[in-house]
Formats: structure tokens, sequence, C-alpha cells
RNA sequence: GGGGGGAUUCCAGAGCGGUCAAAUGGGACGGACUGUAAAUCCGUUGCUUCGGCUUCGAAGGUUCGAAUCCUUCUCCCCCCA
């Protein structure tokens, strides 16, 4: 199956330039996606991108990574976001390591005929002067030809306006696919939909100066079936590093799917086929409490983003919070094994001796550790029935817990609403 | 350089000199129902030793009393040159 058939039926595809499949199927092609390195790690929203790659690498072409060491300081005004700072060379420096180690995991960087890539457009922009720039780049397209474009349209309409560097963040952009294009080959630009409007000002661009032929290839911007941001939780973005999102709520977050979610990003996350993701919805759908779908999509992306052993750990745990495990499984472990099954939640140490007079809950919960910032939180979520410890729900405020309460003789097990645990530990 | 508008609690956005910790909506969090779904309904959403305390761009001032009035400053937007 060819790259673009690929990503139609997984309801990958948005858009893409008459020519672009014909290209794809005629000749092994390398094609770029850009990232920002604007932080050291990557996040479940760039997990669609990744996916593109995968699956363009898979149908035997040259997948490149774009690391914008460049563009990421200027900021894209396809998004609504203000002005970006500068990165000084060392972060950079460092964010570029991370989101390349990150890449490596899911795409092939050897050096064969269709090795993965990766490239950082500071490298050509550094030295650019700026009057090489105009000239050569600016000199090709017009402002008209800018200024059509909906993310600029849009933000020149807004009442926060646009500034320069972001109004010339296309201009850079597309420059990028034209140094690819000149000296890589790199024919193809893909990205999200909203990148269409800077990936063909890199296609007119080399057009123009060149005469050559480039193509484009937008994927759809994942959303949620209720309209809501796809990646976020309450604790903020899902993180592929497992140190900024443990792998726990890693698998965590794609359990908790939705079905209608499930069913279509199974297609976008996964690389099962047609038919076994057919065979996993349709089981699905006789018995839909037992998930089977989430669960799939969840173990297969935990596993290729982690490990193996980080997803077993993750059922684990899950099956220990969720499940009906009873306190006396935990009283029973070693401790080791005890921080094993927490391993990935929230934990707090509290020093033993102000257990011997009873440590009243609120402060336990507001003082002690910060599983509430405020006391005052910490009495409301209590009255209104959202605490528990040790799978007992706390309805008196006031309630004290002293050196017995505790599981394995260090433990407490707290619960703030359903799926919010936490492990306060004693020593 | 000239003229005009604005800055309010996470966001958007009301706020008459007292009854404003500040309407309303969104978001977020919690509860009920469930399947650790969706939809729906309900509650909470500055801190508190529950007496109060600190908030409305910043600093001063007028008042018994100010988010609301005055002065200066900072920042933002729009229009004209």
């Amino acid at each position: 199956m060819g790259f673009v058939e690929e990503l139609r039926w997984r309801g990958m595809l948005h858009d893409m330039m008459p020519g672009t499949e014909e290209q794809l199927l005629k000749e092994k092609t390398a094609g770029y996606i850009g990232f920002d390195p604007t932080g050291d790690s990557l996040h479940v929203g760039h997990l669609t991108q990744i996916m593109t790659l995968i699956h363009f690498q898979n149908a035997g072409h040259r997948p490149v990574a774009l690391i914008g060491g460049a563009t990421g300081m200027v900021g894209d005004p396809s998004g609504k976001s203000s002005e970006r700072n500068l990165l000084d060379e060392k972060t950079l420096q460092h964010n570029i390591t991370c989101l390349k180690n990150q890449l490596a995991k899911f795409l092939d960087f050897s050096d064969d005929a269709h090795g993965a890539i990766m490239v950082n457009n500071y490298d050509w922009f550094k030295d650019f002067r700026f009057l090489d720039f105009i000239r050569d780049v600016g000199k090709h397209i017009t402002v008209n030809y800018m200024m059509a474009k909906d993310s600029v349209k849009k933000r020149l309409e807004g009442e926060n306006g646009l500034s320069f560097t972001e109004f010339s963040y296309q201009l850079i952009q597309g420059y990028d696919f034209y140094y690819l294009w000149k000296n890589h080959g790199c024919a193809l630009q893909m990205g999200g939909s909203d990148q269409w409007g800077n990936i063909v000002t890199g296609t007119e661009f080399i057009r123009r100066k060149d005469g050559g032929t480039a193509h484009a290839l937008t994927t759809q911007l994942i959303k949620k079936a209720d309209g809501n941001k796809f990646g976020k939780t309450e604790s903020g973005a899902v993180w592929l590093d497992p140190h900024k999102t443990s792998p726990y709520r890693y698998y965590q977050f794609w359990l908790n799917a939705s079905d209608e979610d499930a069913k279509n990003w199974i297609k976008i996350f996964t690389l099962k086929s047609k038919e076994e993701i057919a065979a996993l919805i349709a089981e699905h759908d006789t018995a839909p409490h037992l998930r089977v779908v989430q669960k799939a999509l969840a173990k297969d992306i935990t596993i290729r983003t982690h490990t193996e052993s980080d997803y077993e750990t993750a059922v684990k745990t899950s099956e220990f919070l969720f499940g009906n495990g009873s306190l006396d499984f935990l009283n029973e472990m070693d401790h080791t094994a005890v921080l094993d099954v927490f391993d990935g939640l929230p934990q707090f140490q509290i020093t033993r001796d102000q257990l011997s007079a009873g440590i009243n809950v609120i402060d336990l919960l507001a003082a002690c550790s910060s599983v509430f910032p405020s006391k005052g939180e910490a009495r409301k979520m209590i009255q209104g029935g959202g605490v528990s410890i040790n799978k007992i729900k706390i309805s008196d405020a006031d309630q004290l817990f002293r050196q017995d309460d505790l599981i394995n003789d260090r433990y407490l097990i707290v619960q703030r609403g359903k799926k919010n645990y936490f492990l306060l530990t004693f020593s």
C-alpha cells in the first residue's frame, strides 16, 4: 500500500497538492516535517507528525526531521502564540539532543537509502545575512501573496496585530523547504493542516526561484470527539519524556480515551492493520465496558514510546488502583515492591514523628504535602466528598491520622477524586 | 508628533463611590450516574487559626468609605500625520 493510501484509510490525510501521490508512487522520495525545539521533550501532539514520518519511512521513502532552531526563535503566527523568546545556544543544543533521542525511538536513523536524517535550520540561517535574505528570498515572494495567507489575515484583522518578525516566518520556513529541496533532494514537506499555507509558500518559492517542483501534504489536526483540545490533561501536556509524564500517566492518558476517540486514534497512533483494528472495534462493540480498543491503543503506544516493562508496571499499578485490589495486597508486599507499583505517582515524604500526636487530614494534605495547594481547598474537597485515604472516603475534615493508620507501617494512599492518587511515605 | 480606546480574579467579559471577593459565560476541579467512557444533572473555583485578611496594571491622592473619582507612571490597541 502506498504512503498516501495508508494515511487515507487511517483518516490522517487532510490535503495535498496535485501530483503528490503520483510522485511518491513513482520513486523513493525524501520528505520532511519540522519540529520546533521550544522544549526539551515532544508531547503527544507531536505524535501525529511522528507517525506520519514512520509511515513515510515504512513506505520506503526517506524521512527528514527538521529541527527548527531558527524558526523556533521567530514564532509561527499560525498559532495564537505571541512573540517567542530567543533560545540561547546552549538550551537550543540541549533541546535538539533531547528531541533527536526521542525521534530515534520511532524512526530508523541508519545510513541506508531510506534512513531518516535530522537537520537543524539554524545551521543554514545563522550566517544568513539580512540583506542577502531579503534579496535572495524576499524578492521572489510578493507581500500580496504572503498577506493572503489565513494565518496572516487572521492576525491582521485581529486586535493584536502581527510583528514583522512573525510575518516573515513563512519566508523562513519557505526557504527551509528550498534548502532541503536543493541540498537533500527533499521534494515533499508534510505537516499539520495548519501548516498548509507555510508549506505552499515553500513550494511556490522553489518554483519561482529555480523553476523546481515540490509537493505538500498535510495531516488532520487531532481533536477529541467532544471538541476539546487533544493531548491536554489536568496536569498539562502529555509528554513523551518519562520524567515529565510517567509511563503510568502516559498509559492512563490513552486508556481514558472515549470510545469514539479510541476508535479513531488506534488508526492514527498504532501501526496495526486495517483488519486487526476492525476486529478490535467489533470486539469492543459487543462488550464496550471492557474497553478493548482503549487497552490495545494504550498498550501499543506505551510500549513504543517507553518500554515493555514500563507498560507492565503501568498495568499493574492501574489494576491495583482501579481494580478491587485490597490493601492487604500492599501490606504483604515489601517496601521496594510498593514503590514499584507507585512508580509514576506523585509522592511526598513526611517525617514520622509528626504522627505521634496525630496529624489532622487538612494539615496532612495541604501543609505536610502538596496534595492540595491550600487548606481551604483541601477542606472544600473533603466536604464535597472528593478525598479518600487508604481507599476510605474522608467525611470528617478534622479526622486525625496516627501510626496505626499506615499501610505497611509507612504509607498512606491518598485519592483526590477518582483518578488522582498520591503516595505519602513516612520515614 | 496629534487624537481616541483599553489594562478586572485561569481565560473571556460585566461592574452604580458603599449591599463587591466582585455578575455572566467558558475552562478547570469535585460529586451523582457509568465502563477509570460519552451525554446529563449537581457542587466548588483568592487566603484564612472562619474573627477576619489581601485582591481589580503601578505609585500616590480625594473620601467615613474606592475596582469604581483625581494625579503621575508603565504597557497595549486603534485612527490621523
